[in-house]
DNA sequence: AATGAATGAGGTTTCATTCAT
DNA sequence: TATGAATGAAACCTCATTCAT
């Protein structure tokens, strides 16, 4: 049984997710976590090598599952109009379901150094490809426009997403972000079309 | 003669952007930015409160002359699209021509507290107002969808452009920015119009 | 087991006197004191929540000592004249016994600022209520004037010795201050009584 | 016209107290007194050597008329009794009616190091010389015991004295110090006769 | 495997003093 | 004489990590 299977792994990385959230990333001490996952100290360093390496395992383990999701759901769609849409939807859907999770990816692991952030870069290529596969499955199909660049397409299909909720977390997540996934996606297939 | 017009305030300004830039915002320390401003330590302090008050000075100091002079620009256009590609050309031509300052305000600065990070979003509120301004004037003369949701299509751009921005100092600005500011405005156009 | 049982705790306090005593109040820099107790300069965190907390420890704990001591040797006396010659002769003896502890409450101390002398007035209160309790026993069994003030009186007996104790410390302890015991109590029941 | 003479010396010593009584201790910088005195920091040092330099001649110019005036009172006075009583009297009065100095002199020069506290000593010898003389002349005049150890009588007066004026001030002198004199100078006469 | 007491490097800021004007 | 901008040394405290138990 890999170390990743057992249950203090889970619960390290769920509690550094609260705690972050809950007290920013610069509060977020690994006694504070250790103290929340109900664990000592010492025992962190058995899980994770260093801090840095929970950070980053927090983002992957979190990210991974996010990433799942929206393939698996993308996949049921045959329009690459639907697909991009149903990518729209599943980026704000999880987000709004756990919010603690939002605020960590959009605001506080942002506040990390550029090593952390580098390999948290890492894990964003997999859901990089995913929005490439979407763009490229529209050109494919004649619906993008054929002379589109892909990766300004995915730029700006990321950047808006990712704005968007960055939005939605800085205001306190006052507004419905799930409802805006309707209008963004007709907003982003506007530009991509024809 | 304010504080600010005394030439060690800028030279500190300057300093500051450098010394991010190279080492990195955690490893900007002031006895740095004071060795490379050529002043001592102590004198940073007659000119800023507190080193907060100087990441912030940075930031409103620049961006406010980024700023200026993308609304200076803008106005010399008549056209919707061409303000709004006026707008994208301008954001990429100026920080392509000033990479320290891309770091600073693309990597660095975002790894500061919550403290800071608002105070910046103080100042990024002016850009926002710029930019609502071209979806709007695109609205009122029929050249945008008029039921574009301003927010929305500020989302779109700003994420669009500061995405693309990060995409390109993180490949250490291997790529020809300001090349994209075609394509790219061309993108959000098409999103915008019809 | 409290933190103010093991044994680094008592360490760090007497580490504390000997190089205040030592070096004065204002060069006994953490460092230093940790030095001395021969722990690093972070155990000294585990133990006291900050500088200011060490200082008021040490005056706690060694006038907590000193006062329990005078209480019960006064408690061994039945006249009011032995209880007030057992309070002089306590005084002098026990700070006569423990120079570093005379020149760190008389001297060093009261450079402090003000919020670390108030919580050290908390402690000092005990001993005002042990003198005062002389002072109204004395008064009780008709040794001391009846009509006498008993803040007056306490202010009077505390004084002398205060300022006789400094005076020792000042003149760097060249007198037998012991030996002052029975002139100045002597002097000061001659004031108290009929 | 010697220094001292020079308006600004006086406005600079009398800027001290205020400031030093009002900030505290630790809270009078040289600038603020400069900027009290309405001079320039500069300007500090033509009049004073350095910040302990001013420190000392507020207390030499300062006690030095308080002990003046009470030695030309006492002057007056023939009987032992009555200087004893009019140096009670005195340093109460003059003391309650400047409160400022009273609590530079008795709460935050204590502050000071070492060094100051040294120097100020030598100012108070010329006190402990006046109450040394009212001491010896009541022993010369046979109102007070003969055996009596001047030395040990002083350190009655004086620390009974400053103690009372201490509680007065850190009792935020909410009560009637002149009032206490009379009750003083019978407790400490009652001490000293016979 | 788990604990938690102990470690120690490192940086922001203050303020007395100077000296060119 | 007077100014006030500039200097620069010095120390408290945090917290990621270790290791004896």
């Amino acid at each position: 049984m890999g170390i990743k299977d057992r249950p203090k792994y889970r619960l390290i990385i769920e509690a550094a997710v609260d705690v972050i959230a809950e007290n920013g990333f610069h509060q977020a001490q690994v006694s504070k976590i250790a103290k929340r996952a109900g664990v000592a100290d010492g025992t962190i360093y058995i899980y994770f090598k260093n801090k840095e390496d929970i950070l980053i395992s927090v983002f992957r383990e979190k990210m991974g599952d996010f990433i799942e999701k929206i393939k698996a759901e993308i996949m049921t769609q045959e329009k690459p109009g639907e697909k991009l849409a149903t990518l729209v939807r599943m980026h704000f859907t999880q987000l709004a379901a756990h919010r603690n999770l939002a605020i960590v990816t959009q605001l506080e692991l942002r506040q990390s150094n550029q090593a952390i952030r580098h390999k948290i870069n890492e894990t964003l290529k997999d859901y990089i490809a995913v929005i490439d596969s979407v763009v490229d499955y529209g050109k494919e199909h004649h619906i993008f426009r054929e002379n589109l660049d892909t990766r300004l397409a995915r730029q700006m299909i990321f950047g808006t997403l990712d704005e968007t909720v960055s939005n939605w977390v800085m205001n306190d997540q006052r507004f419905d972000l799930a409802a805006l996934a309707e209008p963004v996606s007709d907003l982003l297939l506007n530009g991509l079309t024809r």
